[in-house]
DNA sequence: CAGCGCATAATTTGATCATATTACTGGTTG
DNA sequence: CAACCAGTAATATGATCAAATTATGCGCTG
């Protein structure tokens, strides 16, 4: 197990705090932790944030965090639990419904666009991406699987110069992340199949129906997974 | 002229900041009234946001202005321009093109599920925000002509049953709230088409399908009013 | 002598913290 | 079982520091 009592020590490095650096303010640093933490699992569903607690771990004051929570729960990484409490939320059958249409249809729209705007060089570093994804896998770590996935999809949504859309894909990771980790921890890397090959030679080939196509089935079985767990877990 | 200054007077009455009352949080109450400000076009674009500004409007402190302010940047309401300084994003061209896409696919699903789950009670209620939003437009009244086609949408989206999609959708307003409001100005609240009879009369029927098609139209016609307007300053 | 530009000063605005106040939770007691 | 009581955490303010923009003035050039 790794963060045991709470958020705990995975928030490692401080950002600094009190002595404003050369660099990003201290609200942008808390929350790209925490989105990290929550896109790669490390806070699972239902689990509750403090504002405290998290001051404490990054040793930061109360306003950056407190921004940072309310950035993330307009993102729907996070949810105001009615009063005052603020925790992850645990999605619901139905929701992943919602997230499957939401992804299908965005998703395949913005490889739509990726592929007819792609330069060799960056099919290539799609590639690379990949390429660290598929040895994760090999290795069994999970961590990684999940990272090199999200990047994998998010270098694509840069790729089509379409940033409106890229972000409400983008957020929508921030919403099945927690349970997504849950999923592969359960199934373990190996069983997770992807299109993402298919994706690459359709972009390859220009052939941009097919990469939307690919993208579609990519993202609909993964989302399945999800699903079924979560379907399972609703009897037991 | 309306605002001046800044973001001026528009902001009236005070949310009773020091004494706290016993009812909403007060980041929660400026998030709000900011929000209206944008979706209804009281805050140009380009328009800069200031922190202390919005402090004195509203007599309350800057933490909650803060967290007002991120949440509204992490919905596209807002953009940090560069360093620092918030502004309301100008839409580009390319930005209302994929606007139109993802309202278009998400409404029209929203629209799918709402016909299936609606209640007489509901499509009643629904007809009243239409028909308010008619009296509108014969009085030439922009403000409230705005405020009920919102209104009908979100009602919409409501009764869909459907939280994620309609936060999705929810959020496409506050990025293109201002910008309706200029071209809107211009054209006048008379040559401003909908298609919310059609959505009624097929969700009255029961007729998804049809129902769906309609709000497809409304959004890509009003959207593309945006377009047109935008590409004309583009010239100009 | 007028106009331009750069450098520095002043003001405005943003970022962060520490602290006081208020509300919620959970457990205990009458 | 209801109501109180303490502990814990969230809300909100104001003060302080840092950064960026704007204003100012001096010197230089044409």
């Amino acid at each position: 197990m790794r963060g045991d009592k709470n958020t705990a020590e995975v928030l490692s490095f401080t950002p600094s705090a009190q002595l404003g650096a050369g660099e990003l303010p201290a609200h942008e640093v808390v929350y790209r932790q925490m989105r990290e933490l929550i896109l790669f699992g490390e806070l699972a569903p239902g689990q509750p944030v403090t504002i405290q607690g998290i001051c404490e771990q990054l040793n930061v004051g109360m306003t950056p965090v407190r921004e940072a929570i309310r950035r993330l729960c307009a993102e729907g990484a996070l949810a105001f639990q009615g009063n005052r409490r603020v925790v992850v939320p645990e999605l619901t059958v139905d929701n992943v419904n919602e997230l499957i249409f939401a992804r299908q249809a965005i998703e395949a729209q913005l490889v739509l666009r990726a592929t007819e705007r792609a330069t060799d060089a960056e099919l290539e570093r799609l590639a690379e991406i990949d390429a660290a994804l598929d040895e994760a896998i090999e290795r069994g770590d999970l961590r990684n699987y999940l990272e090199q996935n999200y990047r994998f999809h998010a270098y694509l949504y840069a790729m089509a110069g379409a940033p409106i859309l890229a972000s409400l894909a983008d957020g929508l990771w921030l919403r099945f992340g927690p349970s997504l980790r849950v999923v592969c921890g359960r199934l373990g890397t190996r069983n997770l199949p992807d299109q993402h090959h298919e994706a690459l030679d359709a972009m390859r080939g220009g052939d941009a129906q097919a990469a939307a196509k690919a993208m579609r089935e990519d993202v609909i079985q993964g989302m399945e997974q999800v699903r079924r767990a979560l379907s399972e877990d609703a009897k037991a």
